[in-house]
DNA sequence: GGGAGAATTGCATAATTATGCAGATTGACG
DNA sequence: CGTCAATCTGCATAATTATGCAATTCTCCC
């Protein structure tokens, strides 16, 4: 059997069946008629982008991994997804983008180009904006997907009376302690 | 240093750095002042989910899996409480756990297994998740209760004021100060 | 305070995976 | 057909990761 065809038996075999090691991968491969030793699997496992791991249940299990690499630039993936409920509206980032995504939330609501926003929070890789009104949600989200998209909804008016939200003034110590950090590295 | 909290940390360094073997783990974290062996980093990779694969640049390297594999959160005793609150539910983890347990609640929502959840976002020891439906609160929080956990924790009992975070008691202030203290040494 | 039991950690080592090297196989070309 | 170059494969072993066990530390609870 050739090695690209081999390669595709192995694919299928990580997505249809809990592959725990490599030696059971060779024993899966013999029972279909194709005979390897271990070095030719971990071969094919690396060059297919297979990845080990344990699984919920807390066996080793290959998978078959998307993209291994994380993006670094922030600028063009940054909003993944926007979701809302009532009066929130939670948005994701790459891991390590939220900052950056909340600071430009911040400041579209501050230049009054978010106007149903009254301001958000971000933690690693997900912001929580919150709207001014109850069931603001919706709106707030479209809002905030077209303004990253690029769709210029400039507006000069200044919401009124408005801050940025900060948990600082929160009941819970440790909540606020940790909005802090978060403030912190928000500085612009 | 907490487990919790060291286990954040290597989540972080895997996000944000290379890291294309355990030696290389164990050296990172020596240099941000955490001590361990092999042992404990090969265990805590584990625990938190990692997988190891070849990068597009043919490299190994640590990454922090998807759908497949998670966090074994009931072992950890990750989730010490749960409240909920309208569309708002409050988790609370042992100091520096936060982010480890959003991660794992993020995942079981793109994932599908919290139906009821949007998304999450964590301090140091608290991790507030946002609910589908505006007093989705209550169910959500008993689902995050019962993936964590087949059985329901202690108190896990949703509450209608807004006061639902309790400040920790005396010895778990002093392990927050703590946490908090190093946490402001990692960067992010 | 002090004892019981759980949790955490490191050591030593088992288990598993990756790789240098040499031989085998394949395909192209004169 | 012979030769060369490239690819593929397995063996032996290096490199890396996982785990049983005992020691230590932490947590309750009286």
């Amino acid at each position: 059997m050739n090695p690209a065809a081999r390669k595709q038996l192995v694919a299928e075999l990580l997505n249809n069946a809990v592959i725990e090691s490599q030696e059971e991968l060779v024993k899966a491969l013999k029972k279909r008629g194709v005979e390897v030793t271990q070095t030719t699997a971990s071969r094919d496992l690396l060059e297919i982008g297979a990845m080990r791991g344990k699984d919920s249940g807390g066996r080793f299990r290959y998978i078959l991994g998307g993209s291994v690499t994380r993006p670094s630039a922030k600028s063009q993936n940054l909003l993944l997804s926007v979701v809302a409920s009532g009066n929130l509206v939670v948005a994701r980032t790459p891991p390590g983008g939220a900052q950056l995504l909340a600071g430009f939330i911040d400041s579209a609501i501050t230049s009054g180009d978010l106007r149903s926003g009254i301001g958000s929070i971000a933690g690693d890789d997900t912001v929580i904006v919150v709207a001014k009104t109850a069931t603001g949600g919706n709106t707030l989200a479209k809002e905030i997907t077209a303004l990253v998209d690029g769709e210029p909804l400039k507006s000069a008016k200044a919401v009124k009376g408005l801050k940025v939200m900060k948990a600082a003034n929160s009941a819970n110590s440790a909540n606020s302690a940790n909005s802090a950090k978060a403030a912190k590295k928000r500085s612009r």
